[in-house]
DNA sequence: GGATCATATTCGAATATTTGCATACTACCC
DNA sequence: GGGTAGTATGCAAATATTCGAATATGATCC
């Protein structure tokens, strides 16, 4: 079960890992728009708009109704999209390690908790 | 700037989007392990754990410091996995709309900063 | 009916990714 | 030196993804 879990997390991290479907979100983040709309914003033809509007409509990201002859996509988990903004947005300091670093905190976790340090030979 | 901005994004996620290095990912969150403890935990080749590893490395997510012939793995920005991980197993509830919705909410919008509503004929 | 607009789908070619396998490398022990 | 443990790399096959082109659908207007 855990690893549907992780597979279907895989799933969406992956179809999310595209500049299109990306730069689709963050347009659908700032309010509906149909087709036409997001061919005209972003510049590229519109099946290639549609092939992506449906991966994320499968995975369950967007939906759309209709207004007369357009289809007027939004965001179907508004929140789920703009925690990945965030994410993507924040800044993550590297922290360089190394053996020493690492027996001192696998001494204190010890100490604290029981448990032993990693990675002994 | 901004579309090479997007592109390291998106791949940043596409290369998140891959269960064994999600699984790898999370092994690492919970403290510093080689690559034999990796293979073990997962069950997958050591080649493959080393592959796996290496894309990592290049998208500086992991590095590792030599303990006699281990070679310890941690994560390089651990911060940056925590946040992913928030995300993932936050919940996002759906939000279905129609037109009604969204012209109502576009008359708010209008009123407050004069945005005429989105996705009109 | 024919033309046009908005959108979706299908298909094929190009490309990228993933894996398994074989092998190479290095450090250590005897 | 030879053997072994830990890790990395190169390569080929299988698989998946992406895009463009062509085509299809359905609504609207003349």
């Amino acid at each position: 079960m855990k690893d549907l879990d992780i597979r279907e997390k895989a799933d969406l991290l992956r179809l999310l890992g595209h500049p299109t479907r990306l730069l689709i979100l963050e347009e659908l983040a700032r309010g509906v728009k149909c087709v036409t709309d997001i061919r005209d914003l972003l510049d590229i033809p519109q099946p290639n708009v549609s092939q992506h509007l449906a991966v994320l409509r499968q995975a369950r990201l967007v939906d759309f109704y209709e207004d007369g002859q357009l289809r007027c996509y939004y965001l179907l988990r508004p929140a789920l999209v703009a925690a990945l903004l965030e994410f993507l947005g924040g800044e993550y300091p590297v922290v360089k390690r190394d053996r020493e670093d690492v027996r001192r905190e696998g001494r204190l976790r010890e100490q604290e908790r029981g448990v032993a340090p990693a990675c002994e030979a």
